[in-house]
DNA sequence: CGTTACTTTGAATATAGTCAAGCAGTGTGG
DNA sequence: CCACACTGCTTGACTATATTCAAAGTAACG
C-alpha cells in the first residue's frame, strides 16, 4: 500500500524541553487526565511530570526504542502505527487527549509501535521507573494501571472484531461515530469535527483501500447521512452509521442518487461504547 | 456466520472441586507455569492455588461473569471467544498449558469473553484478589504482571495485523506454523500435530470463510507443503507456510496439480516471533 | 445402521482492490 | 499574480479474492 516510514524526525528532547516553558504536571493531574481518582494513598505525592511538546509531523517515539518514558497526551492529535511482516505501516490507534501511549512497550522494554503527532502536541512524560513507584507507593493505583492495560486490551480486541466481521462500509460508519464520540469526550461537538488524519491513514487503520474510503464517503453523503468537506465532517445521522451493516449492492443502487430498491440493512443491538466515558471506571 | 452461542452448561464449580482431587498448587509453581521466575519476596510465600478440572465442552467462564478468579491453564486445550456487535461469535485465542485467562475482565471487573474446553483441561484459579496481594507482597512479581498483559496486548496486535493485511492463505500458512511452534513448547512436535479445534473454529479466528481454510489446506496439501488428514496436520515445508504473501491466482495454477504458471510469493523478513519463549522474558 | 455434525469441492456472485485518469487545493518561483 | 508542480482526494472501469450457496462425501455417535 503505502511505504512504512516516510521520513521520520527523532525529536530534539532537550530541545523542546528547554523550550517548553518547563511546564510539570503533578500526580493529581496526572490522574485527572487519566479519569482516575487520585488514590487516597497518594494525596501527598509531590512527584512532578514534565511536558514536552511535538510539533506536527514529529515523531514521539520509534518502534524499537527503548523503553523509557510512557507518554500521556495532554493536547493535541496523534497516530500510532507499527509496521507490519511485509514492512508495511500498520495504523493501530489515533492517540488523543488523555490516552496513555507506549503500555505495548512494557513487555520487551521496547516500543513495539512508533507514534508520530497529526497536530502540535503537548505530551506528559512518565517515566516508567515513576509509574512502578507509584505501584509500590499506592495499591489502588497499581490496580487502575492494570484496569488501564486491560481497557486498551478490549479496545485493541473491539478493532479486531470490527476488522474481522463488518463490511467497508460499516467500518467506515463507526469510524466517524467513533470519532465523533471521542471528540464529545473531549468537549468538542459529536456532530461537526475536522478529522485530522489523511484518507490513506483512515484507509489504513480501517483495513481498507484508500479508494474504498472515499467512496463510501461520497456514498453517505449521497444518503444525506453526513456530510463531506475535505476532512471536514458532519454527522447527520449518528444511528445510522453505527448501526449500519452493509448497503445495498452497487447494482441495487440507482447511480449518482440516493434511491435504493432493495432495504439498508441495519443492526438492532446497541453499540458496545468502547471509547465512551465510563464511570464505573473511576475507582471510588 | 456461525450462531453466537450453541447451548453453554454453566460449569459444575463445587461438584468440580469436590471430586478433582483437591489438587493445589504453589505459588512456585504458578510462576513455574507462567514462565517467569519466582521473585526473591516471594520465596516464602505459602499460598495455595486451587486446581479445578473440565471437561471438554465445559464452559470456563462466560461473558459478562463477574470476576472472581483469572484461570492458569495446567493442561489441555480451550477456546476464548467473544460475541460481537452482529451476536456472532468471534474467536480471539486457543489458550493452552502456561496461556493466563481472563485479564481482559480487569477492566470492568466482568469478563468481556468466554472460553469453553476444547479438551479435558486442568485450571488453576487465581483468584484476583490473591493477585493483587502478590502485587502488594512482590514488586517485582506486579512488574511482571504489566509484562504479562502488554505481552498479551502486543499478541493481539499481531493478530490485528495479519487480519488486515494477509491474504487468506497467509493466514493459514502462519496460523498452522503458530499453532506448530506452540506445540513445540509444550515439548510436542511442531511438525506433527493434531488440530484440537474445528474448521469453523479456524476459520472464525482467522477471520476467513470455512470454505476457504478448508480449499487452502487442500491446496497446501496438493502443493506438498503440508498433510492433512482430518485434524492431523503434518508440517513439510515451514517456512513456506511462514512466509507465503500469496500463491498466483487460480487461473495461472493448472487444476488439481502442484504445477504453477506464476511464481509463489514468499515474505523474505523472518517471521515476528509472537508465540516462541522469549528468554528474555524471565526475571533475572 | 441411520442420524448428525463436520468437511470438502464446485459454481456463481459480490465485495473490495488495483489501475488509471482527472480534480481540487496548496505552495513555489518566475 | 499567474503558471506550474505537488499532494491528496475522488471517480470510473476492470479484476481478483474470497464469500455464498449448493451438493456430496466422510467421520462420529447413539
Amino acid at each position: 500500500m503505502q511505504p512504512a516510514t516516510t521520513h521520520l524526525t527523532r525529536p530534539a528532547f532537550q530541545h523542546s524541553v528547554n523550550r517548553s516553558g518547563e511546564l510539570w504536571s503533578s500526580t493529581h493531574e496526572l490522574c485527572d487526565l487519566l479519569r482516575i481518582c487520585l488514590p487516597q494513598d497518594l494525596r501527598d505525592d509531590h512527584s512532578r511530570y514534565q511536558h514536552v511538546r511535538f510539533k506536527a509531523g514529529q515523531t514521539v517515539h520509534l518502534n524499537n526504542d527503548a523503553l523509557s518514558n510512557l507518554f500521556l497526551v495532554n493536547c493535541g492529535f496523534l497516530k500510532s502505527s507499527m509496521t507490519d511482516d511485509l514492512d508495511k505501516e500498520l495504523v493501530l490507534s489515533f492517540p488523543m487527549k488523555g490516552d496513555l501511549i507506549g503500555i505495548d512497550s512494557i513487555h520487551r522494554q521496547h516500543h513495539q509501535s512508533q507514534t508520530v503527532a497529526l497536530s502540535d502536541c503537548d505530551i506528559i512524560l512518565i517515566p516508567y521507573s515513576s509509574l512502578q513507584d507509584l505501584c509500590k507507593k499506592s495499591e489502588q493505583f497499581g490496580h487502575t494501571i492494570l484496569q488501564i492495560m486491560s481497557r486498551e486490551l478490549v479496545r485493541e480486541r473491539y478493532m479486531l472484531g470490527v476488522q474481522r466481521s463488518l463490511s467497508a462500509e460499516a467500518k467506515v460508519g463507526r469510524f466517524l461515530c467513533m470519532m465523533g464520540e471521542r471528540y464529545a469526550q473531549l468537549g468538542y461537538s459529536s456532530r461537526r469535527f475536522n478529522l485530522r488524519m489523511s484518507r490513506n491513514e483512515i484507509a489504513n487503520y480501517l483495513g481498507v483501500a484508500i479508494e474504498t474510503v472515499s467512496r463510501i464517503l461520497s456514498v453517505f453523503h449521497r444518503l444525506g447521512v453526513i456530510t463531506v468537506n475535505q476532512r471536514e465532517i458532519v454527522i447527520i445521522d449518528a444511528g445510522f452509521l453505527s448501526n449500519l451493516v452493509k448497503l445495498p449492492s452497487a447494482r441495487d443502487r440507482i447511480p449518482k442518487q440516493a434511491v435504493l430498491k432493495s432495504p439498508i440493512m441495519i443492526n438492532q443491538k446497541m453499540p458496545f461504547p468502547i471509547y465512551q466515558q465510563q464511570p464505573e471506571f473511576a475507582l471510588s
